[in-house]
DNA sequence: GTCCTGAGCA
DNA sequence: TGCTCAGGAC
């Protein structure tokens, strides 16, 4: 490297507003290229998308998929068949998932809280509320955070609210577009004031950051030289 | 700090 | 075969 040139490589400590305003959108742009347009979630159900949306939590899908095909073994991947299994055979059937023993109280807490609701399920997500309104009702539900809370909201519910996670957290801290601590309501924040209001960009997007976060942008050994957004990244190679 | 598994790698 | 790792909520 000739001297004088690392000037223009060194990441830059400050991006305009300008800037995040075109890369927010431009990153979408590049992986939508890339990866085409993810059909997701995976789940055809809302129920379905709502039980995947608590056993992924802090499991990779893999390993969800083989609690899930349990599930759809003995017909019980919605609410109402959930809550009249028994709590040793359903431990036993998400076993692969992972936390086990929590996750299984937590899916039949879920499914009872869900079905118990006045008017029942179609009322906790129906669409004369605001979105903030449910967000609220299932952030007050044992073991829903914000990031399962906004799945079920934008995958199962139909409402555009943004997806966070540990892909995104480590995708934008790359791209030095955030600053590294992790505030899920402040990423979360960042993104959707530079993103148009829309279910359907929502929804691909938080699906091709999970893509590029485990085939290109991984924790370890991150693969910068074919990355679809090498070009835009100042940590390219590092 | 605690809860857990399967993939990946030596 | 035995280790490390990745991944949300409380």
């Amino acid at each position: 490297m000739k001297y004088g040139e690392s000037v223009f490589v060194i990441e830059k400590e400050i991006i305009s507003k300008d800037e995040i305003a075109f890369l927010i959108p431009q990153i979408y742009k590049l992986l939508h290229v890339r990866f085409g347009h993810r059909h997701w979630w995976p789940g055809d159900t809302r129920d379905e998308i709502m039980i995947g949306a608590i056993l992924t939590q802090n499991t990779a899908w893999t390993n969800v998929e083989k609690a899930i095909k349990n599930l759809k073994k003995v017909d019980c991947l919605s609410l109402d068949r959930l809550a009249s299994t028994s709590r040793s055979e359903l431990e036993k059937m998400i076993r692969p998932s992972g936390y086990f023993r929590q996750k299984a109280e937590r899916l039949m807490n879920f499914a009872r809280i869900v079905l118990d609701y006045p008017d029942g399920p179609d009322a906790f997500f129906h669409h004369s509320q605001n979105l903030d309104e449910i967000r609220d009702r299932l952030l007050n539900i044992n073991g829903v955070g914000p990031e399962t809370a906004d799945s079920i909201l934008l995958y199962a519910a139909s409402f555009p609210s943004f997806v966070i996670d540990a892909y995104t957290f480590r995708i934008f801290t790359r791209m030095a577009l955030y600053d590294g601590k992790k505030d899920y309501m402040k990423l979360q924040k960042l993104i959707t004031d530079n993103l148009e209001l829309d279910l359907d960009l929502y929804r691909d997007y938080h699906a091709q950051l999970v893509e590029l976060g485990k085939r290109y942008c991984r924790n370890r050994r991150p693969v910068c030289d074919t990355c679809p957004l090498n070009e835009l990244c100042p940590k390219k190679g590092a």
